[in-house]
DNA sequence: GGAAGCGAAACATCTGAGGAATCTGCGTCA
DNA sequence: TGACGCAGATTCCTCAGATGTTTCGCTTCC
């Protein structure tokens, strides 16, 4: 084996703990087929007994499971295995997303510009007319905050960002696409993605961008919707390179 | 707002649980500055009583962020946050990419499939000489497995076609793209991919693509090399498409 | 027949205890 | 003086029991 760099392992077979017993079993039961989508575990205490551990060890290992979006406990009723859509299980990766120090996030950036893109292109043959109004609308709302490149209400502009992005990537057709890109740009990234837009006076030519990719995809042409996406991010990414760094929410010094 | 869907959202403001006000708490203390990564948490009993839990709540939530590789704890010593390194935390998404029922499977696939064009287009120019010879190594090494279109070691080919992406996508210099790349291609997806590819008579097939790929990144040459990356992984698509889908070992009746 | 009420079932939380692994400081010895 | 080994302290790991809260199903009553 190429052993090679030291990638560090957490699950060292050297140890396992109770609760990765839980974890791993209950992630095999789904695999094989023994646990199904809405399925229901059994209760606590039989669960506890089969796999021979504690209730308390148990707990962790269907908790963390939970915070996974694989397992939903109700309390009083019992605990079942969720949908294990696309949706609810990569919703997590945007809590990690957010973890992630922007020199890494900048590497993210680039990740998401490239899913983008396909995205917009797929949707280009794809999107609804409806879901055009919408966007459409979306722009035409946000106009009347912008006067003279200052933003008046910074959470309604990225809240139509987000929305206006997510009715496009939603559009491509591709559940696990859209989940994807949904969790890359997190509304914590797109804190600091609108502060380095908002800082180069850059907040009507982004508009103008948004824009050119709705017209785009109501021309239904997949290649210049791609070039006009691609270009958008791009910028966004320049943008945020060039942002001071340093701490996410910490004054800065000057 | 178009709520669409019926998306189970478990994270109801109405009854926020103990274990959650830990996630979140501990999530805050990251991305505030006050942990960093490589900061020593306090102890069980003070940081429970800090945030006025029981010790068996706090421990779910650490147990739940150590799983997600935010956290990691040493018995004896104490709790400790990782480095939070892109691989280290995008490692559970293999995980949760390996419950995905084989429908979103195809989806998945073709998410891949862009971002490793992706990277072996980022590849093409910054790919060493010393990764270049270890590419060629591996494809070598397999050659031998494979006889008349028939696999020798599916174990061993699978290996290899595994360890001959990663070099790609590490090459490509990002790493956020390097460990996304990763989490998709699992080894749970591979079996069913090789599967798939045995069945169709097209191992020969996908090692010459393989040879087709390592060719272009040998002539640095970006733009081909994405084409033949992309056709490669097309091809790995159709085949899954076609096969008989079904649950692997989906027992339905009751 | 329908609705309100009761009780069982199940998860949520807390508390206390003992065990295991690790680190630290001190003493001993070469 | 330096290295080694041992004991204590610290910390996480696991378990067990008890109580509170919520939900579901059945019964009873109008």
């Amino acid at each position: 084996m190429s052993s090679a760099t030291e990638i560090p392992r957490r699950s060292d077979s050297a140890a396992p703990s109770q609760t990765d017993v839980v974890i791993q079993t209950i992630k095999a039961m789904i695999t094989d087929g023994r646990l199904g989508p809405g399925s229901r575990l059994p209760v606590e205490k039989d669960l506890a007994a089969e796999l021979a551990v504690s209730r308390g060890s148990l707990r962790e290992g269907v908790r963390a499971l939970a915070i996974m979006g694989v397992l939903e406990t109700r309390q009083g009723d019992g605990t079942y295995v969720t949908s294990l859509d696309p949706n609810l299980l990569l919703a997590p990766m945007g809590f990690m997303v957010d973890l992630q120090s922007p020199a890494n996030g900048t590497h993210l950036q680039a990740v998401r510009r490239v899913l983008e893109t396909e995205a917009v292109g797929l949707a280009a043959t794809r999107i609804t007319d409806e879901q055009l109004a919408v966007a459409g609308k979306i722009l035409d709302d946000v106009e009347p905050l912008i006067v003279a490149d200052r933003v008046l209400d910074h959470d309604a502009v990225m809240d139509a960002d987000i929305a206006f992005h997510r009715i496009i990537s939603r559009a491509s057709g591709n559940p696990a696409l859209h989940a994807l890109v949904d969790s890359l740009a997190s509304r914590t990234v797109r804190v600091r993605m609108w502060r380095a837009i908002s800082d180069r006076g850059a907040v009507r030519e982004t508009q103008a961008e948004h824009r050119a990719i709705l017209a785009e995809l109501i021309a239904r042409d997949p290649d210049r919707a791609r070039i006009r996406m691609s270009n958008h991010l791009l910028g966004v990414e320049e943008f945020m390179d060039s942002l001071p760094d340093g701490a996410p929410e910490l004054s800065p010094p000057e």
